[in-house]
DNA sequence: TTAATTCCTACCAATTTAGTAGGAATTGAA
DNA sequence: TTCAATTCCTACTAAATTGGTAGGAATTAA
């Protein structure tokens, strides 16, 4: 139930990486693919539907490569999520509104779903690529501090 | 994305429905699908895993029917839904937990996935079927006093 | 015995999910 | 000019899910 799919899961993922680059060269698709371990063929797919949402930003070519069409701060979660998942709709009813609403007892259902979308709303909403690239960051310097004790892993350290 | 489906809204409404009527005699299905404007044979199916996972309680034979297995108070929105919809889970890493997380951007995400998780559970752990059969009489009031001007419907203020 | 009722099981069409695949269009660089 | 890397567009598909329909057996009160 309520479940956020492959497509919500692989676009956050991918969005995360490129917040991460923002500023810098365009990364190619099958950089982020290979790097976040998704199927190039599908994410290929996904990319283009953030791209005409207007989230992202390519360029043709050779040498080519997606960017963040804004600033990771000016896009949440929910914009990446709603563009692949479609909009957040907890029950028909819900965006309805009065006419669908003949008994009491759906009445009463009813403003229990409306709440719900609101939270759900609220919390995506809330959450910024900003904040979660950074958090990104912070726990890669974390695993950082971790494996140069043990001297290992050091590709994964890099980017 | 994130949809209640047909099952948990008929499943939700044919439950208070069942509360609003807890202490009496059995409501047939029959009576519950008229009522809620639900396809029987199919709500039949709904109730069967309701009573499989021991929220109703069935009496067979003529006249039988089936009533609420526990108080109102103590059967939450999600205990319903989720024998409908199956358990909440906003994406599968977040019951994997740590072994699911090998990436930092994919820690990062998953972090917020189970912010998100524990949101969404709380809501629906915090309404019980007693508050939504209380709220839907009190509606049911409310359009009782604006029929009773008209004097229209009355037939839908009865039960 | 009958009629009302729950219970069990199978079936179905349409949609969604999670991809795979082929190849055209664009562009930087040799 | 050519080549290779890259995005872009479109079609296809197997498996699962959704939202039901349907037939009939089992149970029980009257």
């Amino acid at each position: 139930m309520l479940e956020i799919g492959s497509k919500g899961e692989y676009a956050t993922r991918a969005m995360v990486y490129l917040a991460r680059r923002y500023g810098r060269h365009t990364t190619s698709l099958t950089a982020i693919a290979d790097e976040q371990r998704i199927p190039r063929r599908y994410l290929e797919q996904l990319i283009a539907e953030l791209r005409k949402a207007g989230l992202i930003a390519a360029t043709r070519g050779a040498s080519g490569g997606y960017t963040l069409a804004k600033d990771p701060a000016e896009i949440s979660l929910y914009d990446i999520v709603s563009v692949l998942e479609g909009p957040l709709m907890v029950q028909d009813c819900v965006e309805n509104g009065r006419n669908a609403c003949v008994f009491a007892d759906e009445c009463a259902v009813r403003e229990v779903w409306t709440d719900l979308h609101q939270v759900i709303y609220d919390k995506l909403k809330s959450v910024t690529l900003k904040q979660l690239a950074d958090r990104a960051n912070q726990i890669r310097k974390e695993q950082n501090a971790k494996y140069a004790i043990y001297s290992r892993y050091p590709s994964e350290m890099v980017n």
